[in-house]
DNA sequence: TGTACATCAGTGAACGCGCGTTCACTGATGTAC
DNA sequence: TGTACATCAGTGAACGCGCGTTCACTGATGTAC
């Protein structure tokens, strides 16, 4: 049995693995730990046990690699949200859609903290741009998915739209920058389903 | 009449102005145009045309001068809501809560950028803890307002204040990303003011 | 009112550091013949 | 199957740059006597 899933090539006297990929997730991890500003691919390549030159090889600058781990958060997120919508329909689809962006922002913080900022990442790039605007069109067809159910039938679609988007980026923030989980003492998951339910239910009633 | 605004002491001869004070509003200014990456001491200080030495004598380091601008935005956001609290009560005291934070947030997206930031400015400053305190109590005295006047009279206040904040707050991270700016084509206080009385006539109803 | 002194907020030179970037190189792998 | 060659992903030395920080200094202002 042939091994498909390894790589045409491989240089096992410098790198046995895959640098891009251990670039990405070493990077992540430091944001995480530590936020944007200490990022550097010399002290990423020194992390790796990499000669600091290396990751020219995969990424052209620091802007390239931000942008990459912006446009593989919006794709995990996306995967997320078809996931939620193959499953679910009306409200149960999008309460499903905002417990996955919460769930991704909070397992993925490094992710999540790249991915809206024009700043760090290159919003031009063709990736990220078609990840970003797919992650909006399932948000949409979650709000016309409920309202044809019959949730919320009076409200603007995309007034709707953007309220339950600004809901769960908001609390992902304010979670992320322990704004919230000083005032109050409940688990993160907990306070996610409570949010969501809440905003979904002030439209049924 | 003796001018009992001028300073008591002035180095007319160095720089004729208050250095702190233009030291804040031009990182403030670098912050809006071009994210925090870019704020360095140096470059604040050769561009007020002084020695890049001299911004110690009002900050220890970068994360001080980060730290104060982000206590000083949260003591702008206070007085809005003062404000809002004073001329308003109920649901409307909310509302004017909500377009305040937004407003300010718009208006000062240097100093907002920097408000929620553990990584950026010294959360334990007791400047800034104590500023930003009183901005989430205003926030539950809000609602409990507006409770009291038969508005959501059966939800619960915390899960309120923390809907409200994220409403607000997530709208103005994703203006400020671009998100929204990107899908819809209105302007920015039309857009707050939908947002707001949309999300607070959800518990009216 | 004059003098001596303390203080404050600047200057400018110097330092070491980490960074991104460039470059000639090397050695393993894949491909053509 | 063997050989020659191209390619790819590393190495490590070198570079210049901007940064924060330190330091002895200076000159204007405020205060004590």
């Amino acid at each position: 049995v042939s091994d498909v899933t390894a790589p045409k090539r491989r240089n096992a006297t410098y790198y046995g693995g895959d640098l891009r990929r251990d670039l990405l997730d070493a990077a992540a991890a430091v944001i995480a730990a530590e936020g944007i500003g200490p990022v550097s691919l010399r002290a990423l390549a020194k992390q790796l046990g990499v000669s600091h030159a290396a990751p020219a090889n995969h990424f052209r600058d620091k802007r390239a690699l931000f942008t990459a781990l912006a446009a593989e958060g919006f794709d995990h997120l996306g995967r997320a949200f078809t996931e939620a919508a193959t499953h679910h329909e009306g409200t149960d689809r999008l309460r499903a859609g905002g417990l996955a962006y919460l769930a991704f922002a909070r397992a993925h913080p490094g992710h999540f903290a790249v991915m809206f900022r024009p700043d760090i990442a290159d919003e031009d790039d063709h990736t990220l741009q078609t990840s970003s605007d797919a992650t909006f069109a399932f948000l949409v067809d979650g709000v016309r998915s409920a309202q044809d159910h019959g949730w919320a039938a009076r409200a603007n679609a995309t007034d709707l739209a953007v309220l339950l988007w600004s809901v769960v980026h908001g609390l992902a923030g304010l979670s992320a920058a322990g704004a919230i989980d000083n005032q109050f003492d409940i688990p993160a998951a907990e306070l996610d389903q409570r949010l969501v339910d809440q905003v979904i239910a002030a439209y049924s009633g």
